[in-house]
DNA sequence: GGCTGCCGATATGTATACAATGATCGTGCA
DNA sequence: TGCACGATCATTGTATACATATCGGCAGCC
């Protein structure tokens, strides 16, 4: 009893199959919608209308709301009481936090990373920093952020907590928001070899060799950007023209 | 309890009286739930119908529904598609995680907290230990279990951190279930005089010794539950009758 | 007598309708 | 001409109605 005719895909964008299973469906939307975020390609401070988004999507509402809620406890959108939701904005502060944690839980991975690393995770990770070496030279630089936000995460899951995985995941994906903000624009985050040197590490199972280099790693990132409070809500007047 | 039927019942002129703003109301369920959730006062397990829940706080299953969500995100229920809502029962595996995020953060923690505590935040804390070695005194068992669990987010919130502290807060939460399912009755998880031990050492700021201690008040915690993965939901018969 | 399959009850998933609120634009007055 | 006030509009917040899947019981059949 697979039938499951009452299905309306409608919105014209009929991917991967029918399979329009109701979760299935919100989780790739919700993907979407990340995905986007992340790529850049929804810039923050971006508004996001639940009836574009749901005629977008080819569902209602009440599912839209749904995901823009889950992306709010993510911390990539704003829910603004009355006024909707949009593009998260992180401030300079956040961003601070963000890379002390992790500074903290990446690097104390990576000792328990390097001990259970195996040989398909380091395939699949050489193949992903070649996906993004190759997607930074073609120009690609919405597919790169992914991908190296996807690096970090997928290296913090061999850890085999799945809880700090998790973690780890949300921290990259706000990540790549501060990257957005207070990135200059030519310099990505993570240099293009670092990643492959950070492999290297893990294969000779130098768990603290890793951790220092990860350590190296976040730390160039972070310095990479520029943070200064661009205070765009409410510009204090006096000040600018006080003289 | 209360005469709660169809508060709206005359569209929006009594709302505008009392200031009963939705989001805050909304707010308010939450940590009803979540309070009962994490002393314990609902069992893992249980399961929490829409209907009832909404019939109980007087909205409707649409707010309800918003609020289970959040609950689900933060792991402290479990929604499963056409089933409904339940408490979540942890595995020992997510047991094993959630403690091991939690050497890992909150130990790493200690030091900045150590530099950053202020006399506010002694007072405080002295106050929440003295409150919880009273609850477990007078046998409130549901009081001291939150107390302890506010203790320790509390002191990770000192850090300046809100990302590791909201990340602490939502780990001491699950540890609440955990003690739920994994914990020996009359044998609660925080030795009364600990965390007034580790208020001494934070208070002459020493950071180290406050995170070895940590670690081995958490160590602690964890050697006491008596953690055995008990297969109830899908016993495998044919590893049961295979001789 | 036990197992299987159907059927009603119950609860959830989704969409839509309506209400309320903040934003925008136009008009009137100083 | 500029500002302030008011009406309209756009958008979200909430509730309810309808569709659909699951669970428990009962009867019929092997």
């Amino acid at each position: 009893m697979n039938q499951r005719q009452t299905v309306a895909e409608r919105g014209g964008a009929d991917r991967s199959g029918k399979n329009g299973d109701g979760a299935e469906r919100h989780e790739e939307i919700h993907r979407s919608i990340s995905d986007a975020i992340i790529e850049h390609r929804l810039r923050p401070g971006a508004r996001l209308r639940e009836d574009a988004l749901a005629d977008v999507f080819g569902i209602s509402r009440t599912g839209i709301r749904k995901i823009l809620q889950r992306l709010a406890l993510e911390q990539l959108v704003t829910l603004t009481p009355r006024r909707g939701a949009s593009v998260t904005r992180p401030t300079a502060e956040e961003a601070k936090d963000v890379f002390d944690a992790r500074q903290m839980v990446e690097c104390g991975l990576m000792p328990e990373v390097a001990r259970r690393i195996g040989d398909d995770d380091l395939r699949e990770l050489r193949d992903m920093a070649r996906r993004e070496r190759q997607a930074l030279k073609s120009g690609e630089q919405s597919t790169a952020i992914r991908l190296s936000a996807d690096f970090h995460t997928r290296l913090a899951r061999i850890s085999g907590n799945a809880t700090l995985a998790d973690f780890v995941e949300r921290l990259c994906s706000r990540s790549s928001l501060i990257l957005a903000v207070y990135g200059n624009p030519g310099h990505l985050g993570c240099e293009s070899h670092d990643h492959d040197d950070l492999i290297g590490y893990l294969e000779t199972g130098n768990g603290e060799r890793a951790r220092a280099f990860m350590s190296r790693h976040l730390k160039a990132i972070e310095a990479s950007l520029s943070i200064v409070e661009e205070e765009a809500e409410a510009p204090d007047l006096h000040r600018i023209f006080s003289d």
